[in-house]
DNA sequence: ACTACCCTCCCCCGAATGTGGGATTGATGT
DNA sequence: ACATCAATCCCACATTCGGGGGAGGGTAGT
């Protein structure tokens, strides 16, 4: 990568926006290419001064009543491949995976030190995804979490039924799910209506459902 | 924190494991308190040494046909706030995830330099969650294509057949659903079939599942 | 021995669902 | 004006489901 590093920067903060704008703006290597204090018409914006960097204050009165996460939603989905950063004043959880989710790559406190900063944005630039320790501990937890459950059937739902749910998960018919099990129509019945009364469900695309969002079943 | 931050290595290498091992045992502030060339019995085996911190290789010959991947599974279930740190010799991304999500908490590739090993180990100690950044940015991609979607029906269901299949998602049975949506019985009916048709399933229980399984809608 | 499950199978019956036709409006676009 | 399609409704018929029973054999624990 020849050249220098254009940044974009968002932030209602004036004191942020002069602070870090300076320290950008003077830091060899690095750009500083457009300074906005809100996020209206972030398409428009960015489109006007091309960042290879964005740096997005996640606590931004948007648009619509919306926040800094919404206009990285529409950033994200316009410049897939844009970088954006996130920062904050604090480490929320729930914002954090947020604004990760909407597309964010990295996520950075506004009290890290200014060359953590600088840190994160060659790095960004460069393919890394730079987070804070406890940041990045955060978004472990909420991965296991995706992932952990698994066996919150296993107490609830009999071997035979967990088959016949996933049966049924798998989009199956009674007939289907007797003969995949290799067991009588009727047997399959039985099971279904137990699973039914365990999982309190009275169809099988709620039960389906509660499955599937639970994340009990594959 | 007082006191040295005991380590347990479990790698099938013999190499890294006197390499590795030396560096740990010789390093101030940090004691290798256990070395094993395998995960059999990993939980008798933490049980006994008690580390702080436990390094893993992800490409161990488990004990029933597992890998590290199991033995970490079992170990974080056993004990949620052991940090467990993977070491592999290359960015294999679906292992990365899977180890992530079976609790691992941090991710080192085994030709890091033994600086960023040391350091790495400090911070998952501290409640980080050390990964080296492209590995980071995988774990950011898999995050973002989690939340991403939510249009890929719009193309292809009409807005009130999206209603429809909601509703069906929400385990409404089909006269439930004419109430909710203040239609004809018949007239869910209808846009039921022709969700059916287009996405080419036959009954509610696969509908749901296909729906949710893409994550098509919420 | 007794109890408590689980798995298997069976019957009945009413209600819900799946599939095959239709028909009518209104909006949209050519 | 015409075709197209979404949205609304209708009918008919066979199949599937959901809920209510009950029964026998097995395994595991008390």
């Amino acid at each position: 990568m020849s050249g220098i590093i254009h940044v974009a920067l968002f932030d209602d903060s004036k004191q942020i926006r002069d602070s870090l704008g300076t320290l950008l703006g003077t830091t060899r290597g690095i750009g500083l290419c457009g300074c906005y204090p809100d996020a209206v018409n972030v398409l428009a914006k960015v489109a006007a001064c091309k960042p290879d960097v964005v740096l997005m204050d996640i606590d931004m009165p948007g648009p619509n009543g919306g926040n800094g996460i919404d206009a990285v939603r529409a950033l994200h989905q316009e410049h897939p491949d844009l970088p954006i950063m996130m920062l904050t004043v604090f480490g929320d959880e729930e914002r954090v995976y947020d604004s990760l989710r909407a597309g964010a790559v990295g996520y950075l406190l506004k009290n890290d030190d200014p060359g953590a900063v600088l840190d994160a944005i060659v790095d960004v630039h460069s393919g890394g995804a730079p987070m804070t320790p406890s940041i990045a501990r955060k978004v472990m937890l909420h991965f296991q979490h995706e992932g952990a459950p698994k066996d919150a059937l296993a107490v609830l739902l009999s071997s035979r039924e967990k088959d016949v749910l996933q049966a049924l998960v798998d989009g199956l018919s009674y007939k289907m799910i007797a003969d995949r099990l290799g067991i009588s129509f009727e047997t399959v019945r039985s099971h279904i209506k137990h699973v039914y009364e365990k999982l309190h469900v009275h169809n099988s695309a709620e039960a389906v459902a509660k499955t599937l969002k639970g994340r009990l079943l594959g």
